[in-house]
RNA sequence: GGGCAGGUACCCAAGCGGCCAAAGGGGGCAGACUGUAAAUCUGCUGGCUUAUGUCUUCCAAGGUUCGAAUCCUUGCCUGCCCA
């Protein structure tokens, strides 16, 4: 274990906030002294197995603690997601069963240790404790915070004041999440941002139990592709670390200059300066080639790369098309030909026909690489025929006569 | 428990008997321009056999009317005030 010094440079790097620092300092002496790693806490949704980038940030300062020899707890929300999400408005959030957190416990490992190492990660989850947990024990904690504390957060004051819907339920959000801190007697919690208070709350009901305060670390909040909002996988602004390499490096290339250097700086270690003075369309590259071969390997990093210039900058057909459409016979009209709003249509790369017909009168659909504005355009499809569809942007489809 | 104000398309929000598939904004999609970027401009944005056609929509169920998102009744939901 490194000195304490050294230990806060990797610490603190890219952190919002340290509350307190000089507790962590303390902390971290301490264990240093004793030879007793502190316990590093973060909590993750049991609901949501689908990592993306956002929460890398997160996982990564776990990472970071890791390697200076702390323990890793990764607590799986799971009664806490039965609550429901804190910052949700109106979703109320239904119970998994068991079996389903189970397996979305599976999926997080698969993703988390791409990135952590298993042999030094603790996953818990929070049903251990709250699930056998009685009512009274439950009124018991409740007694344990005031609301005028509660009325503090952000969200709730808020949306007491636009007079918008708080359901009592969501005052035991915070508090069960504090009270995980106490039954894990954690050392060090990290969070998001927006989970500052959250933390905070971890932190006086540990002291109310008779505990030495964790130290709460918030990270940024990684803006989704849409470089306005969080990122998060219901805004659909998100990039997943099991996303296709194609679809990945493509999500990356679509997001704002501003946005990737961001990136940069929060999803990499490479040098900012030296990143500015690169072309951005090259850096922005680069950057989508980093993290392709960060979650699928290098050589899908190469190959995603590749397959975009083919198909963006050189804009040719790519080798491997959204879709591939067999037609029968029972799909032509009069058995020859389709008209060009329902092949579209029938390609699913569409919602629906109107879209269809929308997208082929404001040129945004080319067959065989020529543009076809007309909605009543009429294709012949003879047996062994291909047409090479693309439909808006950058979706593909290869379309033939079945046998 | 009582009083009041509300519930409209993906979101916010107008409409308050026919001209309403429903203003406006946001978002989304497409086109132009590009670096599949941003910014900007333009168009589209319920479904269907694309028709100045038709079907299903304005919390739910009933009702009044030739005709209802708009009026009435009941129910459900939200917020405020009073108890």
């Amino acid at each position: 274990m490194n000195d304490v010094k050294q230990q806060l440079d990797l610490i603190l790097r890219g952190a919002v906030e340290v509350i307190q620092q000089s507790e962590l300092e303390a902390k971290l002496a301490r264990a240093l002294k004793e030879k007793r790693p502190l316990r590093i806490k973060a909590g993750f949704d049991p609901t949501a197995p689908d990592l993306h980038l956002g929460h890398t940030v997160l996982i990564h300062k776990l990472k970071h603690f890791q390697d200076l020899g702390h323990h890793v707890i990764f607590l799986i929300g799971d009664f806490t997601g039965m609550i429901g999400d804190p910052t949700g408005v109106s979703e109320t959030r239904k119970a998994l069963t068991k079996e389903q957190v189970q397996e979305n416990a599976k999926t997080y490992q698969r993703q988390i240790f791409k990135i952590l190492d298993p042999a030094k990660t603790v996953i818990e989850f929070n049903s251990r404790w709250m699930g056998p947990m009685t009512a009274e024990e439950l009124i018991q904690l409740a007694a344990h915070y005031r609301v005028a504390r509660m009325m503090e957060r952000d969200d709730f004051r808020k949306r007491y004041q636009q007079q918008k819907p708080i359901s009592v339920h969501e005052f035991l959000y915070p508090l069960v999440q504090g009270y995980d801190s106490v039954t894990l007697k954690a050392d060090v919690e990290l969070g998001g941002t927006d989970q500052k208070f959250n933390l905070l709350v971890g932190r006086e009901l540990q002291r109310d139990f008779g505990q030495e305060s964790q130290v709460v670390i918030t990270m940024p909040l990684l803006e989704g592709t849409d470089g306005v909002k969080k990122m998060s996988k219901s805004v659909g602004n998100s990039i997943a670390l099991e996303d296709k390499p194609g679809d990945m490096f493509g999500k990356v290339m679509s997001v704002s200059d501003a946005l990737m250097h961001r990136y940069y700086e929060l999803l990499t270690t490479e040098d900012l300066g030296r990143v500015k003075a690169l072309h951005p369309m090259e850096a922005k590259q680069s950057l989508a080639e980093l993290i392709v071969a960060r979650y699928h390997g290098a050589e899908a990093g190469r190959q995603a790369r590749a397959e975009f210039q083919q198909k963006f900058q050189e804009r040719e057909f790519p080798d491997e098309p959204d879709v591939w459409l067999k037609l029968t016979a029972h799909d032509l009209r009069d058995g020859q030909g389709i008209g060009l709003v329902d092949l579209v249509a029938k390609t699913g790369l569409v919602p629906s026909k109107s879209e269809a017909r929308r997208l082929i009168i404001q040129g945004g659909v080319e067959v065989d690489g020529h543009k076809r504005s007309d909605a009543n355009t009429v294709l012949v499809i003879p047996v062994g025929r291909q047409y090479r569809l693309k439909v808006g942007r950058r979706k593909f489809a290869i379309v033939e006569r079945a046998r």
